[in-house]
DNA sequence: AAAAGTATGTTGTATTTGCAACGGAATGGA
DNA sequence: TCCATTCCGTTGCAAATACAACATACTTTT
């Protein structure tokens, strides 16, 4: 467990604890890990959480497969993030969606109920960490929600730009690269694979944004490239 | 305040705490009420938030409008609950929603940091409290999981028919009603109002649905109906 | 009861989308 | 290096959508 060290000190989950405190911590959680190969199914609907899940290595996509076969990606979850939290939370819920190994990694398992009881041995960090849970599963909200900011635009192109800008914001330049492939930006979207493709397309000969692979540029930002 | 001991009382984010309880505890978060009209802006984007807001009367709709105008219903809130809690829980983070009040309303102000600091006087409920919004926060993260289950569908009709049999699988009935308007559950599902007519009469004409102002009927589910 | 205002339904049309099919490029073994 | 896969861009076409404009029904006000 000690050489994850590194990347669970820097999760927000563990955040204000201290490294001294982690290992102890970690005992007390009784945490396990699981590898997965890459495409290998970690969870899936319908299924009953009662742990949530840690990436140590690798990362991991968050999906939902409907009745007819379409995948949407929900998430994109990189090392030293979690996922599950909220269906964990809420033990009553039946989870809906699926996450598959985006690559090789190792997933690690805390069982939620130890962390929310006030453990025996008291150790104090229980509510440093019940804190930490909050504000994960709110950024998590609020991440759905700029999701679906993107989603609820009405044309390709404009979900597409709605993207794009916000990942150029966020990366605060105008060049920068995004976690999927065609085949995945379209299911992020919610749009056809090869819808995508054309306007992606027009949208280069546009002079409006330029692309290589998963490499983009903003070209130009006018009135309908703004968010 | 006492008035709204019942609604107080069968809120989630007052689970498991007594009437005797309450009333120190509301005291000891300093929460303030405000009256607002149908329509009035009771948040508006962007802004920073302290405190997290409970709808004592009437119900709330938070909205996003973009740069083009067009608004999309995030979510409906009606009494007893809570809204705007993930953008309080994480502080740095800034509003990119509105609400507005669905009809007139009183609305409650909680100070998010008067929730999670253990108070001075030691009153023993912030514990509860706190599991509460995690609870909170979690259910609404999958309500928003829910809504996106809709909004990815491809065709108004795929849309229409997995909020419907949504609804009708909540209610567990049928028969049930919709709290929105056809403008609103036009914006709900992120399609033109009229498409959304045409489709709900086509579907009433092929005898999938029946439907009058608010009030609808699944009448069969074939395979293009089951989510 | 009339008038004004709002919500809902209807329809025509230009655009956009999903779908299917194909070819070429890139990638990853063997 | 060759082969097999997977990924990506392109195009034609039928179908669905957004938009606009108007008609009708329902509410509210006076």
């Amino acid at each position: 467990m000690e050489n994850f060290f590194k990347i669970l000190m820097s999760s927000p989950l563990f955040d204000e604890i201290g490294e001294n405190e982690l290992s102890s911590l970690l005992n007390c959680l009784a945490a396990k890990t699981v590898k997965y190969e890459k495409n290998d199914i970690i969870l899936s609907s319908p299924e009953k959480l009662r742990s949530i899940r840690f990436v140590l290595t690798g990362s991991v996509y968050v999906v939902q497969d409907d009745f007819w076969g379409n995948r949407t990606i929900i998430a994109y979850i990189p090392a030293g993030n979690t996922f599950a939290e909220a269906f964990t939370c809420c033990e009553d819920e039946y989870l809906p969606l699926s996450a598959v190994a985006a690559e090789e990694c190792e997933i690690m398992l805390i069982d939620y109920s130890r962390i929310i009881k006030n453990c025996p041995s008291s150790c104090s960090f229980h509510n440093t960490l019940i804190k930490n849970m909050i504000k994960i599963v709110a950024s998590k909200n609020i991440m759905l929600t700029r999701k679906m900011e993107h989603l609820t635009k009405r044309t390709t192109r404009e979900k597409i730009l709605s993207f794009l800008s916000f990942r150029a914001a966020e990366a605060e330049n105008t060049k920068f690269s995004i976690p999927f492939d065609r085949q995945g930006l379209a299911d992020y979207l919610a749009v056809d694979r090869s819808a995508l493709s054309r306007e992606l397309s027009a949208l280069q000969n546009e002079g409006i944004i330029k692309y290589r692979k998963n490499a983009f540029e903003i070209m130009s930002l006018n009135d309908k490239t703004i968010r």
